[in-house]
DNA sequence: TTTGTATATTTGTCAAACAAATAGATAAAT
DNA sequence: ATTTATCTATTTGTTTGACAAATATACAAA
């Protein structure tokens, strides 16, 4: 019988040193915009060098749970990241999920058109002007001229909006994955005439369903909108 | 009136290194497994000293898309992420959220019952005698007597087993920030024992529910434990 | 054929120093 | 007296050079 070992993994001083830190921000013994010991203190107080300190404070810049500033009053401070910034750390890992093929595409389209359309509901039973006039101002933005690139962007933005305008946070947070992962299918086919202007108007279908106030006529635009990026899909994967 | 002047950032000659290689790795010039040049090579190419470039590397490191193994075939190369890190790395952000308050439990709430009876409709239409299994254990685990830890931890897992069962990896990717999001208010109100007994019971009605396939008697269960959740909260806030 | 050993290579770590930024104190000039 | 310039101390940013530790490869010995 084989035996099994421990993992016997002794891990790099840097590695351990930013995991202790880190944990001691996760759990609050570190407090948003406290300053840590200089690196040279650090250093003593972990017995190890200093290359090896600003390697372990590096790992948590990274994170961006850690800002450095030069000079008497400068320092390392810990930092709240922004939600900005852990919007993008989550767009980024929903996009290297997609890229390593986690996702499938019938499971992104999938987790898109029910995801969406729980957003639709909110987004109606919440009406908002302000929204409404960010969502038509892109629809009239990808009617013109413009390039795929910002196509794309303006699609993003469309949706996002919707996404918004259910007011809520956590939602918002998520779509950001979701949104992100068709966005590779979206390049694939945006940029052939057709296939743009066809978006465009179950966009402004969309648009006008939720200005109504009318979910089923929304729902069925979000469905068209999403059967439609499928077919383009596998008819330009069999092509 | 008050002039804005461009950030001017100059940043850190490792951040500008680790950017570059990382979005050489984002978008496919470097693939995965490929060997990077020695830390000696790259301080050359890059013209700067070896301990920034190791900063930089380690910068890459936190994000897990690098490995390094010393000795003669050893070195630094390109790592793909694994789904559990970046679960891991969604569920921090997530919780990093929550705790300098983006999101307020109302939120929370909306969102988690929201995507949670979504995922519960999946869950029923794509019935595992699997899943449920699992989800029985859980349930048995959670009416025995265990720490609170470990309640908390079953109560993770039970409702990690019905977004698996949904058999959508974006669902689940999406799921373990919502899960997480409310873990803070799970862990205040898991330690009172009628508490316990009361989620205990909403959890069976689930499993039962999606075992019958009972959409309706499903929606109810978990409508119900997100508003005794809601209710137990509020009365600690009060209290 | 197996086992041990030397060797070269590469990351991990350390030590000491200088560069650059910057806050605060001090001196100079108006 | 108030502003401006300069100095100084402090802290991160970066460099250099070295040694330690791991490990694949080749080679020698049993």
């Amino acid at each position: 019988m084989a035996i099994h070992y421990e993992p016997l993994e002794t891990q790099s001083l840097a590695k351990q040193i930013a995991d202790k830190i880190r944990s001691a921000i996760l759990d609050g013994r570190l407090k948003v915009d406290e300053r840590l010991p200089t690196e040279e203190e650090l250093a003593v107080k972990f017995a190890v060098s200093r290359p090896t300190i600003r390697e372990a404070l590096k790992r948590l810049a990274a994170q961006n749970l850690v800002r450095s500033r030069r000079g008497p009053a400068g320092g390392t401070f810990i930092k709240r990241p922004t939600p900005d910034e852990l919007r993008r750390s989550v767009a980024t890992s929903a996009t290297l999920m997609v890229t390593f093929g986690e996702f499938d595409v019938d499971a992104i389209t999938e987790a898109r058109r029910e995801m969406e359309r729980l957003c639709l509901r909110l987004a109606i039973s919440r009406r908002n002007e302000d929204y409404l006039k960010r969502m038509a101002t892109e629809v009239e933005l990808q009617r013109s001229d413009i390039s795929d690139e910002e196509f794309c962007a303006s699609d993003i933005r469309f949706h996002q909006t919707l996404v918004d305008a259910t007011a809520n946070p956590v939602l918002q947070f998520n779509m950001v994955s979701v949104i992100e992962a068709l966005q590779p299918l979206m390049n694939m086919i945006a940029n052939r005439f057709r296939e743009r202007e066809a978006i465009v108007e179950y966009h402004y279908a969309l648009y006008r369903a939720i200005k109504d106030e009318d979910l089923e006529a929304a729902e069925k635009a979000l469905d068209d909108l999403i059967d439609y990026l499928c077919v383009q899909y596998h008819s330009a994967q069999r092509g």
